[in-house]
Parts: structure tokens; sequence; C-alpha cells
DNA sequence: GAGCACTGC
């Protein structure tokens, strides 16, 4: 509060009446200053913000508005007088003025007497108008509450934008407009079509949503269906994970591989031929001796090889065999889990040892390796994670990567830092393999490294282009299928589609149209498949079926899982791609069309097990002209937060400078150093910091490891522990489609109001108080394998923390500070209450709402700040996990750019010079006003106030004392 | 008053 209310107007209460016209108890219970359309507005504002709104007059009348106003310029004037008027009409010149204004109070307090102690009823008026906001009869709207909070006790924050010196004046965050280019040819049909989507998938879900058969729609793949064909529910615990007092080892060995292999084929030429029979058939088993004599010769190999030509089983062999070994083990990295221990498993029983001892495997949570072992496949972050503690990685003989092509953000990265480590370690073997289409390009990258070639054995495939453009993939898809059926031979049809809602909507067509043939007409089985569908479901492709199988999938059946038996692929042409928006700051899913390594790897699909055919839903010249010829890599299409950290902790200098195949734009690197720079991770100089070097030991995202360490100063480092982990894994309400209300309320018995981060605590405590039990979370709607997985995360971060000698300790109750500790990590999430559920982006001014499944959501009234975890853009721009915070916290946290009026007292009595200067304005404005009988009948008649302010008052510019 | 391409440490 910057203007002291004079002590007079205390003394005067005593002298108002307290009788109430019927008028003035009606302005008593509806307050003086909350408008009639819902908002509030402070009383003792400056007459140049207080014009009142049209609709006020609806509710009042224009001489109730008329009043009002002028009642507070005569408030404003009284105090004007007390505190600064003895100063300011010590001038002569000034004394026609101010006998002006004292007669014309003297009027208005006769006239207005009685609304006078409105302003009285202040403190009334505000505990009743914070009743109705809570109630949710009245609206606030952002300016108000800025208003009120600024003449009041709350506090201003001041939002600034200060850069770190090592930046030097680039550009940084809102300031890149240009989204990063994923098509090649914006205007292209194929590219237009990508943004109109299908117009029968909308048909199906109006039909649908109107005929309220939703459970049809969604749950066609659900426990019914699944039941009956067997699929058996998995439901007995797996207890080997936990010691004896129930602790969890994350690290027990071969958990992921005990979990797999139920859908392994067994295939008849395995059961006939004896292991070294089968390496033999391999094709890569024909050219082992080129292929090691190359390797021999060459520090870096580049191999292009089809699936199935058995590279990523035999050549870790091969090079073991050769003796790679007697100095150091043999590393293949693979981008998924799942492969890196399928494929150890199977070598290990190829070499005919236990998986674990001399082939072992290392994903995260799970070390499967040990001092014997020499041949170790893993994922490329475990590689990239090792290179940080061993720069050199010494331990290595070899190291092959495995499916480079794929391009991931790891395997990038790790690209830069073993070419450098070859050059450092004469002995070291790099072996890269790729896919055919960029293995020239890789092999420029590594310095016209050697290529070698392993012939595939895959089938041909006959390529068929639609012949004309077509209007909607999903209708023609699902023509293209039922032809397939009609007409061809025997074998599985694949259809690539863009998402879940595509995908149900073919399958519920598909069936459809087969059904409306006539019972004549061979059934098909139609299974959908997207990685959000339960595991017992996705396994139904895997099964043997005496009818043609027709599979519905998303992009995961192009990479992560084969389907045995496909002869017939239908390709529509695009994909759902995640594009970073830097005009509003985040990502969005986006159909985009794919490129053409996409449809080559999608027909080749067709050829597995014998000639196929692939039908691709766009023409001959869509693929040549309008394809992009390779993806773009994720590196350039991500926030590189990670890396830049990574990469500073190996001591990498200019970061512009590392070696990358395709470098990430320049903005998106300073975009993350400026990040980086925000959370204390990076100095003035641009290097990494204490708490830096120590955020890199988590592999977390920067603010959620800056929360950890942070959580340290303030004793709640294990109730923080919890909250990151519950943060790493999809959400844990579990939200059946037709039980939603039944799982809202159990969700809201978990309710902290102030904080969804609370809430989520709230959640794996009550598990944890509840014995970890699988029981409790189904009966409470929480997914009981997130959980487990939060327990995970939880073990092994707990573990870093040991390591950094971070105590674990519990703040009990203390909410705020663990609210607190929030803030540390999201201040560069903060926005301001614009309206109950509506708020802004303090920095960036981005509009964005609650998500209705937020605690927050519901309240009743809405804290002033809140930070939230991340923004999603779906049917708006939601935030996820909001958490109430002090603006003091955001201050004192993110002094770049926020700092509280306090810290700018210059700013601050500049501001109040001038608004006094407009006060003074406005009552001589107002004083010519009344002088103005004319004016002031038209204003009446109108309805409206006119401020007379705004109009040039050449009689009397009041002098302002050079004090003010 | 609400919706999820695919990975990974």
């Amino acid at each position: 509060m910057n203007f002291e209310k004079p002590s007079r107007r205390n003394t005067d209460r005593s002298k108002v009446s307290r009788s109430r016209s019927p008028r003035t108890s009606r302005l008593n219970s509806t307050p003086l200053f909350f408008k009639g359309t819902g908002s509030i507005k402070n009383p003792s504002e400056t007459p140049t913000r207080s014009t009142p709104q049209h609709s006020e007059k609806e509710d009042y009348g224009p001489e109730y508005k008329a009043l009002e106003w002028e009642s507070r310029q005569l408030i404003d004037l009284e105090w004007y007088d007390c505190e600064e008027g003895a100063n300011t009409m010590k001038n002569e010149d000034d004394f026609a003025y101010r006998e002006g204004v004292a007669e014309s109070r003297r009027e208005k307090k006769v006239k207005l007497g009685s609304l006078k102690k409105l302003e009285r009823m202040q403190d009334n008026d505000k505990w009743e108008i914070n009743r109705m906001v809570s109630s949710g009869t009245i609206k606030v709207h952002a300016k108000d509450a800025y208003d009120e909070q600024d003449e009041e006790h709350r506090v201003v924050l001041m939002v600034h934008n200060i850069k770190p010196p090592f930046l030097d004046g680039s550009i940084v965050f809102t300031t890149q407009l240009e989204t990063v280019q994923v098509v090649k040819e914006p205007n292209s049909d194929i590219a237009m079509l990508a943004r109109k989507g299908s117009a029968v998938v909308r048909i199906v879900r109006e039909r649908n949503e109107r005929s309220k058969m939703r459970d049809k729609f969604w749950d066609i793949s659900g426990t019914a269906l699944g039941s009956m064909l067997g699929v058996q529910k998995k439901i007995e615990e797996d207890f080997s994970k936990y010691d004896d007092e129930g602790n969890l080892d994350y690290k027990a060995d071969s958990q992921y591989a005990k979990s797999m292999g139920n859908f392994e084929a067994v295939s008849d030429f395995a059961r006939s031929k004896s292991v070294k029979e089968q390496r033999e058939y391999l094709p890569i088993f024909s050219v082992r001796e080129s292929l090691m004599n190359i390797i021999r010769e060459n520090r870096i190999v580049i191999i292009v090889g089809e699936t199935g030509s058995g590279k990523t089983t035999q050549l870790t062999q091969y090079l073991y065999e050769e003796g790679y070994t007697s100095y150091g083990i043999i590393g293949c990295t693979q981008p998924r889990r799942v492969a890196a221990v399928s494929v150890a498993k199977r070598v290990s029983e190829e070499i005919g040892c236990k998986l674990g001892d001399k082939v072992g495997y290392a994903i995260r949570f799970e070390d499967c390796t040990c001092d014997q072992t020499i041949i170790k496949y893993m994922t490329d972050g475990v590689l990239l994670r090792e290179s940080l503690n061993e720069s050199d990685l010494d331990q290595y003989s070899a190291i092959i990567m495995d499916e480079a092509h794929e391009r991931s953000l790891h395997t990038d990265v790790l690209f830069g830092i073993l070419k450098k480590v070859v050059l450092r370690r004469r002995d070291l073997r790099l072996i890269i393999t790729s896919a055919t289409m960029n293995s020239q390009k890789f092999s420029e990258f590594f310095g016209n490294s050697p290529v070698f070639t392993i012939p595939g054995r895959t089938f041909p495939v006959d390529i068929i282009f639609s012949k004309t453009p077509i209007e909607d993939y999903v209708d023609a898809a699902v023509k293209k299928a039922l032809e397939i059926h009609l007409q061809q031979p025997p074998g599985d049809i694949l259809i690539f589609m863009t998402g879940q809602e595509d995908i149900m909507a073919t399958c519920v067509l598909l069936n459809e149209r087969i059904t409306e043939l006539g019972p004549n007409i061979p059934k098909i089985r139609v299974l959908p498949i997207y990685s959000q569908l339960p595991s017992e479901n996705q396994a139904r492709i895997f099964q043997k079926s005496d009818l043609r199988k027709c599979v519905v999938a998303t992009n995961i059946a192009e990479t992560s899982l084969t389907v045995d038996g496909v002869r017939y692929v239908i390709d529509t042409g695009f994909c759902k791609l995640k594009v970073f928006n830097p005009k509003i700051g985040m990502d969005a899913l986006q159909i985009t069309p794919i490129s053409q390594a996409n449809a080559n790897q999608r027909s080749g699909r067709a050829g597995r097990t014998g000639p196929g055919s692939c039908c691709r839903l766009y023409t001959d010249t869509i693929y040549r002209e309008d394809l992009l010829e390779n993806n773009i890599p994720e590196i350039q299409r991500t926030n590189l937060a990670n890396v830049v950290l990574l990469l500073k902790s190996l001591n990498i200098g200019n970061l512009l400078e590392f070696q990358f195949m395709d470098p990430p734009p320049q903005e998106n690197i300073l975009n993350s150093m400026y990040q980086l720079w925000i959370l204390g991770a990076l100095d003035d100089l641009g290097e990494l910091t204490e708490l830096g070097k120590k955020m890199v030991e988590f592999p977390l995202d920067p603010p959620l490891s800056k929360m950890l360490l942070e959580a340290e100063r303030y004793k709640c480092s294990s109730d923080i522990l919890t909250i990151v982990s519950m943060l790493s894994v999809p959400s844990v309400f579990y939200r059946p489609r037709d039980r939603e209300s039944e799982a809202d309320a159990s969700r809201e018995k978990f309710f902290v109001p102030e904080s969804d981060h609370l809430t989520l605590l709230n959640v794996f405590t009550q598990w944890k108080n509840n014995g970890f039990r699988s029981d409790w979370a189904t009966n409470n709607f929480v997914h009981i394998k997130a959980l487990r997985k939060v327990r995970e995360v939880r073990a092994q971060l707990s573990d870093i923390m040991k390591s950094l000698n971070i105590p674990e300790i519990s703040c009990g109750n203390n909410w705020d500070v663990i609210r607190k500790v929030i803030a540390s990590g999201y201040f560069h999430n903060s926005a301001k209450m614009k309206s109950i559920g509506e708020y802004v982006n303090m920095r960036t001014g981005i509009p964005c709402i609650l998500h209705p499944s937020s605690a927050l959501f519901s309240l009743g009234y809405a804290p002033d700040y809140i930070v939230y975890h991340e923004l999603t853009m779906t049917t708006r721009e939601y935030m996820q996990y909001v958490t109430a915070v002090d603006p003091y916290w955001l201050a004192e946290l993110g002094p770049m750019f926020f700092s509280t009026k306090e810290n700018f007292q210059e700013i601050e009595r500049k501001r109040q010079k001038e608004a006094k200067n407009r006060i003074i304005e406005e009552l001589v404005a107002s004083k010519n006003k009344e002088e103005n009988k004319g004016q002031e009948d038209e204003v009446k008649g109108s309805g409206q106030i006119v401020m007379a302010g705004r109009e040039p008052t050449p009689r009397r510019t009041p002098r302002i004392h050079p004090s003010l």
C-alpha cells in the first residue's frame, strides 16, 4: 500500500448517519465496487480507472452511477488534501484553484453524504466479495484483481527479462518464431490433407457421441472381448524384486527378460536345427571373413544390413570369436529396451551361458551384467550415461551402434562423442549399422569410413501407388482392406494409421461393412494396436487365427514390433509427430505426411515371411516430390536442455562447435542454455555450476532435478523425491470409460486444495501406508503399474541422492515448504490469475487454463499465482499439475524474471507521482464539467459517465510541487 | 468439464 489512508476519514465515520435508505442498503449487499458484469472493482482507485462499465446502469441506473463516481472523487480529494495538499497549495497562484476544489467538495459532501459511508464499509464489502467469489457467484477479472492488489495488501510482481551475459544479445525463448519445418512443401496436396484430417473419423465420432454408444466405439478392444479370446489376465504379483524387508530392489536380475518371452514364436526351423546350424544359415555368415577383415583394418565401419540378416545377434559373437574381448568388452546399443533384452537373451542361448553371465544387458533400472560379462547389450541412453563417468569408455574394445538410422536423440549425441573417443583411443572399434538410404551420409560423417553391405533376406514387395490423390485416408484404407480381403489370396493385412481415434474408427467401419456384405462373406479379425492399448490386448495380434487378420496400427508396428504373417500393407502416408511450436512455447502432436524412409520401412513389413504387396494411398508423384527423404532427426525438433547439460559436463566448451550429424538449430541450443541459466545450472559465462554438475547425475528434466537438489536446503528431500517420481510416469489416475464419475469421486479424495503436486504426494503416501497393496490401488482408481514404476524411479533417484550425500528428510506436513521447492524448479512456468480457472503466463502472456482434473479446478477460489508442470495443447491450452505459490517466492527464486515492488522503489515513486498528477487533473476537469450543465445533462441522458478529464482543460493547469 | 505418435535415462 503506497497511498496511506488519511486518518481523518476514520474520525468522520462517527458523524455519518447509520440509517440506510433502500438504495444504500442494496448497495451494501452488493458492494459499490461490484459491477453488474460480475467483476470486482476497487473503490479507492483513481477516477480514470473507475469508468463504470456500460452494463452497470442496468443494475443501478445512471443517477446512482454519477453519485458513485462523484463520491469517489470526494474521497480522493480528502485524501489529497490531508496528505499532500498543504505543501502543494502554498503557491498563491493556486489559491483560486484550491478554493474551487474546496467549494466543490463542500457541495458534494452535502449531496453525497449518505454514499460516503460506503467507503467505510470497504472491509465488510471485501469480505462479502470474497464469499461471493468463493461461492462462484461472481467472477474476478484479472485487471480488477490486479488493481485491488495494487492498492491493498497483495504483492505486485514486476516482470522483467534479464538475459545471461554469455548469450550476449542472442535470440532466446519467445523470439524464435519459426516452427521447425516437418513437411517438405507445406502447400502440397498431402500436407493439406494432413491438416484436413479424415471426415469419416469425424462422422464416426459424432455418431457415437450422439447415440451414446461410446462403449461400442471405445471398448471394442475391451476386456469382454479379450477374455472371450482367452487372454489370460496376469494377476499374480511379482515379489522377486523385493527383499526381506519389503524394499524395492529395482536392479533385480532379468526382470524384463522374465516378463518377456511369452509371445515368442518358436518356428519349426528353430526346433529342428542346432544352434550352430541356425547361425550358419543367416546371411551374415556368408560374408563373415570379409567383414572381419574390414573391421580389422578400419577403426570405424558402417554396416548396412536388412532386418533378418543376423547382424544384431552375430556381429558381437564374431568379434568375441576374433579375440576382441581380450582387452575389453563388446558393447552393442539398441534404441529400445525390449530389443536390448531379447537380443541379449538370444545371444546368451547361442553362446550357451546364463543371461547376465558372459552375455548381459543394461537398461534403466536393470543392470543384468557381472564381472564376467564380455558382450553387453544396452539402450543407447545407458551408454550415454556411462560416457559421463568414463569419458573414454575404457572398458569397451568395440562398440556397435545398432539401428543407428533411427536417429534417436541419444544416438545423435553418441555419434559426436564416439567420433572423438575413437580419435583418442586407437584400440577402439566403432561399428555403426544403418539402413541403405543414409549409409553414405554416415560414412561421410565418420571421415569416409568404409560401408559394408550384408545381403538381406527379405522377400520382394510389390508397391502399388494410388492413381489419384485420395480425399479421406480412413475411408480409402477401409475400402482397400475390403478389396484385398475379397480378392486376394490368404495373408494378413497391416494398416498404418496415425492414432488411436483413427484406428478405432477404421476398426468400426471395417467390421460394419463386412457385416453389411452378408453372411456369405468370409469373416475377418480386425485387431487394433497402439502403445496405449493394455498389453493383454496388444498380445492378441500375435495369436494364431484361422481367420484373416487385419491389424490396424500406429507407427508402433513400423519399428517396435513385428507382426509375422503380414502379406499386405496399406500405408495411409501419415503419422502423428510431436512438433515444438516456439510461438506458444509448447509441443503439439500433429498429423504430418511421413518421409520416404518411413514409407519404405512400412512397405518392408509386407515381405517378412514371403512376397507381399504394399498399397500406398498416395500417388507416385507425391512420394517423389512431396515427401521428405528422411525424418527430421529428433535432435532438431526437441528441447535440448538435457543434452546441453550433458555435453557441458563432458567439458565441451562451445556447444555450437560440437560435431552433430545434423546440428540442431542454433536457437534451440541457446534457448536450452538460457533455460539452464535460469535454473542456475550454468553461470553467467555459460559454464556449469556446482548445482549443474549435480543435476547431470539425475535422469530427469532439469527443472525436476533442480527441485530435488533444492529440496535439500528446505529439508523436504524425501517428499520432493516422491513428487518428482510421480511426475516421471504417466498419470497414475485410472478413469475407465464407463465409470467416470466414480473414478472422479475417488480422485477427489486425494485432493490437496492448493496443489496437484501435493495431491500426487498424498496418493503415494497413502499407497505406502496401505502396504503398497495392489488391491488398494484398484479400489481407489489408481494404476498399480504406474505406481510400481514410481517406486522404481524413486529407488533409482534415491540411490543417486545417496551417492551425492543428500540425506532423505521428510518435512512432515509442512506443505508450504514443498510448494516453495516446486516453485524453485518451475517459476518459469508461472501464471497469474485472470479469472477463476483462467490464467496467463507471467512472462509470455499466453493464456492457459486449469485442466478439469486439477485439484484447483473446482476449488471455488483461485490462487493469484501458480506454477504448472507443463502445458498441453489439446482442445485448449491446459496446464497440467498446478500448484499455488506465493509471489514472494517467485521473486526470490526467479529474480531474472520477477521482483516485488519493494525492489523497485525508484519506479514506484515515479508511479505514485504520476498517479497523483492524474488525480489532480481529474479533479480540475471534473470541476470544469460541473460548470458545464449542458454536458452533464447529456451525460445523464445517455446513462453514461464521460470522464471529463479526458478533455483539455486550458483554464487551469495545476502546478505540482517539485517534491511530488 | 477432459483424450493419449513412438522412444529413452
